[in-house]
DNA sequence: AATTATTTGTCCGTATGTATG
DNA sequence: CCATACATACGGACAAATAAT
């Protein structure tokens, strides 16, 4: 729920932009009018087109009035936008995107964890693991303890603008998928079996600043997650097809 | 030049909480303090506060006044925060870590491309490397056929987030560097002759849809570079130390 | 080529709501 | 209950730019 008018205004328009239902090149209604349509005044409609020309979503000037930019200039790595595409009805383009994205960055931020992690950072990877390991029976202490598993490792890597682009693309994937993942909590406790193993193998690479070690298993352990996601999501549509 | 008020302020604000001038944990002024500091009204200082608060740097609490938030809740992919901390004095740190996400994720996007490349793709592709031969003696077109090469190999990634990704911190990388870079192209043929034949490297495993030989050549390119950057540098600092 | 009309851009004053000490 | 300090919202006034006449 949007605190305020401009914030609900920006999502409302924000969303018809990025889901397509406001194309690039077409022409918004003016200041005026909208205030008038949406029942706002003047100056929260400024408001919000400022959001959204921050975003570099639309692009104003005088007398023309206001057009939707090409996606080209779009700022994809605002966690609005990326709300906002990821809650699309056609999706599916989008989420692989970010899927591939998150293949290329995760094993690399691992392995400057690898090399970068120091003492402090190497007590909680293990800490955290033992959590890890201790909620391999409860599906919503798994979902929570693997994720500050991530993390860890994350933070250990001394990469802010990694850990920060890694913790916007995990929110956007998380905010559609989180039912499937959950879901695949549930598969059984295999998965979480073999996930933790996968996790251990990880987290020994990083201990012992093993780079390239600590990414191939990352790499591998990214894989076998989405495999799994992908075997059990079949199974499911099997059974309740749309 | 800021072209408003707002932006000016913003910029100054934003710039001073990056660079870390004014730290976590801060309290700033209050608005209408700002306000008479900076001879402006309390609307253009409220304009700025929603936005240093859109990017995640500040937040505002009743009665409380607002602080400057933890580094890690900064969104550091803005355009502006990025550029704010590659102007920053003591931004070696920061730089570096630029860089890693670039050697990253720039191979991530060859290795799309090959996999991903259309005729109309590898056309445009070709037509940007014989531009790139072309302008092997010329410092300005070079640089520029540079930047539409890469350009063009990231488009027939066919994956927006990543274009948008590795656009964005192209600008940070050369926002700081543009003088070293025009350096580097002013060293010599040789270098151009060199980064030339790499370049070519790249472009035929794409034609060929070589995946893995795509990004390692891009591997091998950036490290290249990178490489007689540095030996430049330092031959730089030799001739005129600090 | 000059003028006009339209639309955005900018700044301001003011008022109300809300949470805090 | 009161004073403080910020958030939100409204609408007026004028400036600047530019398409249309």
């Amino acid at each position: 729920m949007p605190k305020n008018l401009s914030e609900q205004l920006l999502h409302e328009l924000g969303s018809s932009i990025v889901q397509g239902e406001r194309k690039p090149g077409e022409l918004l209604p003016k200041v005026e009018t909208l205030s008038e349509m949406k029942g706002v005044s003047r100056t929260v409609v400024r408001e919000t087109m400022k959001g959204l020309s921050a975003r570099r979503l639309i692009e104003s000037s005088t007398r023309t009035g206001t057009v939707v930019r090409d996606r080209e200039a779009w700022l994809w790595w605002d966690p609005d936008i990326i709300s906002w595409a990821a809650a699309a009805e056609e999706n599916q383009s989008f989420l692989m995107q970010l899927t591939e994205v998150r293949l290329a960055m995760e094993p690399a931020a691992v392995k400057l964890a690898a090399k970068n992690a120091d003492e402090e950072d190497i007590a909680t990877i293990r800490h955290r693991f033992d959590l890890l390991e201790q909620s391999v029976d409860n599906e919503d202490d798994w979902v929570e303890a693997d994720a500050a598993f991530h993390e860890a490792i994350l933070h250990a890597s001394h990469n802010e603008l990694m850990q920060s682009l890694i913790q916007t693309l995990q929110e956007g994937l998380y905010q559609s998928r989180h039912t499937t993942m959950r879901m695949l909590q549930r598969a059984g406790d295999n998965s979480r079996k073999m996930a933790l193993d996968l996790h251990r193998d990880v987290m020994t690479a990083v201990i012992e600043g093993k780079e390239d070690e600590a990414m191939a298993r990352m790499e591998t352990l990214l894989h076998t997650v989405s495999h799994l996601l992908k075997e059990y999501e079949a199974e499911v549509k099997k059974e309740a097809p749309n």
